[in-house]
RNA sequence: GCGCUCUUAGUAUAGUGGUAAGUAUGCCAGGUUGCCAACCUGGCGACCCGGGUUCAAUUCCCGGAGGGCGCACCA
């Protein structure tokens, strides 16, 4: 293949070395806004989950898994059923779809048009004589756009789809307190499958109508907010925060602060949403995202969520589409807590302190990932393309095979025995190690290349006389030998595991 | 969702109202090969779906699905 414009190369690799396909189902055609992951995808998906996994056991958090699917009552307290439905106006006409809250209130700014009813903006729309800015055409009747799928269950109770996991873990709260016994802050994530009815999904994974969610959250006091063990030991990390007052002055480059200094600044007001923030950070910058394509966006007031104080984004900058969240960290106050205790009559308000007497509903803050963003923006910042060789710079402990075992040749039985007897003792080790005999030895290394395998293990002559094999590594190219009982101990070096 | 535009092997593309739909790469079998997409032999593989016009449609027309771009949307 012709390696010409790099984007569309990387395209056709995604597909061809079976990262992703979609949209699915493709034999009938395919539905907009939903994609399949290969065996390599899936690889990468599965050692991507195992390392954030690790880091979270350290980092002190424990996961959870809740349904996919709750009942209707579960989103009303949420919030989703109110605010997750944009009721949108549609022009007779030319059909024209409109959200009519925003429509409104750029109409009519001076009117408060927050918290309407559709009754009260249908009025509105009839007392101004307000028409399709396009055409001119009289408005339709208010619809609803319901960004979460519906559905029933058992005898017609209508149930949704989760639009996010962050809820369903919240709903654990009163079996994570005892859990937990009462030691807070509690730390918990959920990875798993959420539904959004995107009205029209567009480039790739990026907006997906079922995609995975990978989020974290804190359960905290007031005062723990304010006073963070966990922070002291990470506050002089420097972050490349872009608030939104630099936003404003139309600035796209972040600054380079640390957190203590953007508390200081009051950039940031709370240490220990200052921590979620590094937390973020961390988990991106292990996987091997550089530091230049990093940087938190502070969400604007009107940007923000029904539920969040502050919200920052993570970025990354991606060649094809631009900056792209991959992970957005929240303070929700102690919003979805005071209302599922109220939906649900259950007293969610415990002693955090040494004082009994003196109780709180916990504030929440919240680090959530984008899974299937992570895979994307990994995979673009790993494509490299130099002088005619296609290479994923892939971490070692992320790529989907950890070493591939060629023989020298494919014809030579001792060889090639010896070469399979080594693919073996790696995977007797555990070891992700493919064997691959087809071709020439520069094919399989161009194969292997393609998928981001660091370490390329081939037995030729020499082999067969002293036991040595080389290893090629895939960045540089250069080759050393080793002796072929001490392999899996070379990788496990080079893994550092 | 609206408008414009596109859809041909796994991937990237050429082309046609009619007898074998071409090329590159890929893949499979075999040969060759003493380390980076080499070579030889043989083989595999495609006109998005439905309807219409026509003696005949992958090609023209209509509709649908999907992709790209612009608008809207993306709590």
């Amino acid at each position: 293949m012709k390696i010409k414009d790099s984007v569309v190369t990387f395209n056709s690799l995604i597909k061809r070395r079976g990262f992703i396909w979609g949209p699915s189902p493709e034999i009938y055609g395919g539905l907009a806004g939903f994609y399949s992951y290969g065996p390599a995808g899936m690889a990468l998906k599965n050692n991507i989950m195992a390392l954030f996994r690790k880091e979270l056991r350290y980092f002190g958090f424990g996961e959870v898994e809740c349904p996919t699917i709750m009942p209707s009552i579960v989103w009303e307290a949420s919030g989703h059923l109110e605010r997750f439905i944009d009721p949108v106006i549609r022009c007779s006409k030319c059909d024209t779809l409109y959200r009519v809250d925003k429509f409104l209130q750029e109409v009519l700014p001076d009117l408060l048009v927050d918290g309407l009813s559709n009754d009260e903006m249908e009025k509105l729309i009839e007392q101004h004589n307000l028409t399709c800015p396009k055409c001119g055409t009289p408005f339709n009747k208010i619809e609803s756009y319901n960004l979460m799928l519906k559905t029933q269950v058992g005898n017609n109770v209508d149930a949704y789809l989760r639009p996010e996991t962050a809820t369903t873990t919240y709903l654990l709260f009163n079996r994570l307190d005892q859990d937990a016994r009462r030691q807070y802050p509690i730390k918990v994530y959920q990875f798993g499958k959420v539904y959004r009815n995107e009205i029209s999904p567009r480039q790739g994974v990026l907006r997906m109508r079922a995609f995975d969610q990978f989020e974290l959250q804190l359960f905290i006091s007031k005062q723990q907010e304010m006073d963070f063990e966990d922070y002291e030991e990470i506050k002089t990390n420097k972050l490349p925060l872009l608030d939104w007052k630099l936003q404003e002055k139309n600035l796209d480059k972040p600054q380079l602060i640390s957190l203590e200094n953007a508390i200081k600044k009051e950039l940031l007001k709370k240490p220990a949403y200052a921590y979620c923030l590094y937390v973020g950070y961390y988990l991106t910058k292990i996987l091997g995202i550089p530091e230049q394509v990093i940087r938190f966006r502070q969400h604007s007031i009107n940007e923000r969520a029904h539920y969040a104080d502050d919200a920052w984004d993570l970025e990354i900058e991606t060649k094809q589409f631009g900056w792209v969240e991959i992970c957005g960290i929240h303070d929700r106050t102690d919003y979805d807590l005071r209302r599922h205790s109220e939906f649900s009559k259950q007293n969610f308000e415990v002693s955090m302190g040494s004082d009994p007497k003196i109780k709180e509903i916990p504030q929440v803050l919240e680090i959530a990932f984008g899974i299937d963003r992570i895979i994307y923006t990994l995979l673009e910042n790993a494509f490299n393309v130099e002088e005619g060789r296609i290479v994923l710079k892939l971490d070692p402990q992320l790529a989907p095979n950890t070493v591939a075992v060629f023989p020298l040749v494919r014809n030579k039985e001792d060889i090639r025995n010896l070469a399979i007897k080594a693919h073996k003792d790696l995977l007797e080790n555990r070891l992700g190690s493919f064997f691959d005999s087809a071709g020439s030895i520069g094919k399989r290394y161009r194969r292997q290349d393609e998928l981001g395998t660091p370490f390329c293990i081939t037995i030729d002559y020499e082999s067969l006389e002293d036991n040595s094999v080389t290893i090629r590594e895939r960045d540089t190219m250069d080759q050393i030998r080793v002796d072929i009982s001490k392999i899996s101990k070379a990788i496990k070096l080079r893994l550092k595991i």
